[in-house]
DNA sequence: TGTTTTTAGTGTATTATTGACACAATTTAA
DNA sequence: TTAAATTGTGTCAATAATACACTAAAAACA
């Protein structure tokens, strides 16, 4: 069966942006490539979407064998689609956007990727468009975690509100006032207070929050502002 | 030259959402295809990516054959990849959001290709997913016009305070105080008096504005509100 | 044991923004 | 001239954001 016999056949791409928060630096997952073409060259993980597979599978089955997780924090971001991005052949990327838990991946996977966690601003030179890619992604990282709670996706279950102030600061590299930070995080009503402690803390140990996973599902669309305005200045 | 033998090589389509603004109601420019397959439904505009082609060159041209125009508002909106969206061949579909004035469109090239401009709530079922990306590129219009001033894409180059106000409550589907929405929007610099009036008025003559371009094109990423807190509820 | 240092948690005064509403001005038609 | 419709501007109270001060807890160390 063909209906549009004129048409082109593309090969279809799918490229994972993987972000990290290791409490102090947002880091990357990139994989240093151990087969051609590109070999030795560092990439983000990504493969062909199968002709029988939907787009959001190809995306899920890619990222399952690099981090052996199932429950990604994952978004389409863009396709790439410059006819000339991929010197071997005509090839459309589309770009997923993941936030992952550092700490929750499968090591054994990663290491047999020949991937590596990576330092934002210490990241080599990529493969291709990557390294457009990976600027996109940052920029809707930060456009985002400012709007709706996604910041959550990147700590551990548990977590304290210094450390998500952390993060924050590593997002924004600028630094935030801890007293209003606080106040704006805890009106949202979205952490529940555990009642643990953090033991991890040399002095004074902090509360334990977790995500109210309910407000969480039903208000996530609803509009925050988890930055002050100056992020957002005129 | 192959140097992915094993993988799928796919049909690329383009779709395009194209909105418009009467005054009134948001319209949509859908097609009644003249053509098989699926000829006598409705759909959306669309195409195939040619091999040599950038994907962003290819919106171009789908939107240039079927409105004349150049210079129109476009961002990519997302791609729709379930693996039997199209009974025909496995297509993956680039999905393009397009903003135009209503007036200034080719009526010889949309009549051409049997187009019409249909007002949103009157739309009529479409072909495959192309429902579900209208619906995509609702949610898109809603979310970014509260966010960053879109809205002026739909209307003419000179416009009117009240006319902006009419088009967002079109957009939203409420009514909005006309002296707080008033206050907002000249609060964000982007206007410029033209020291006319309007004169299709029945009563008082409203001002004319035009964009100050320079700080719309700088400003065009701040986040502004140009909605009420109360469509962002929590 | 108590003092110092570091980090966490809560409070408050000032300023800016938003939302609700009143009133004056302009234009056409009766 | 008057009425009706629409536009433009102003005010006040409530809310939210910002800048800052103080108290509490935990460990290190004299």
């Amino acid at each position: 069966m063909n209906n549009y016999p004129q048409a082109s056949r593309i090969l279809v791409a799918i490229d994972c942006i993987i972000f990290g928060f290791d409490g102090k630096d947002i880091k990357l997952l990139l994989i240093k490539r151990n087969f051609e073409p590109e070999k030795g060259k560092w990439s983000l993980m990504g493969g062909f979407l199968n002709v029988d597979e939907d787009l959001t599978d190809g995306a899920a089955r890619i990222l399952y064998n690099l981090t052996g997780l199932e429950d990604i924090y994952v978004e389409q971001l863009e396709t790439f689609g410059k006819a000339n991005r991929d010197p071997g052949e005509r090839t459309v990327s589309v770009v997923f956007f993941a936030l992952i838990k550092i700490d929750d991946h499968d090591s054994e996977a990663v290491k047999s990727h020949n991937a590596s966690w990576i330092t934002l601003d210490a990241r080599p030179k990529l493969i291709f468009d990557h390294e457009q890619m990976v600027l996109r992604a940052i920029e809707h990282l930060k456009y985002n975690a400012a709007l709706h709670p996604i910041g959550f996706e990147l700590l551990p279950e548990r977590f304290t509100i210094p450390q998500l102030q952390k993060l924050y600061e590593a997002i924004y590299t600028i630094p935030i006032d801890r007293r209003n930070f606080s106040r704006k995080l805890l009106s949202t009503g979205l952490l529940i207070d555990t009642g643990q402690k953090n033991n991890n803390s040399a002095t004074k140990k902090a509360t334990l929050y977790k995500l109210d996973a309910e407000r969480y599902k039903t208000k996530f669309h609803s509009f925050w502002n988890f930055m002050p305005d100056s992020m957002k200045s005129n």
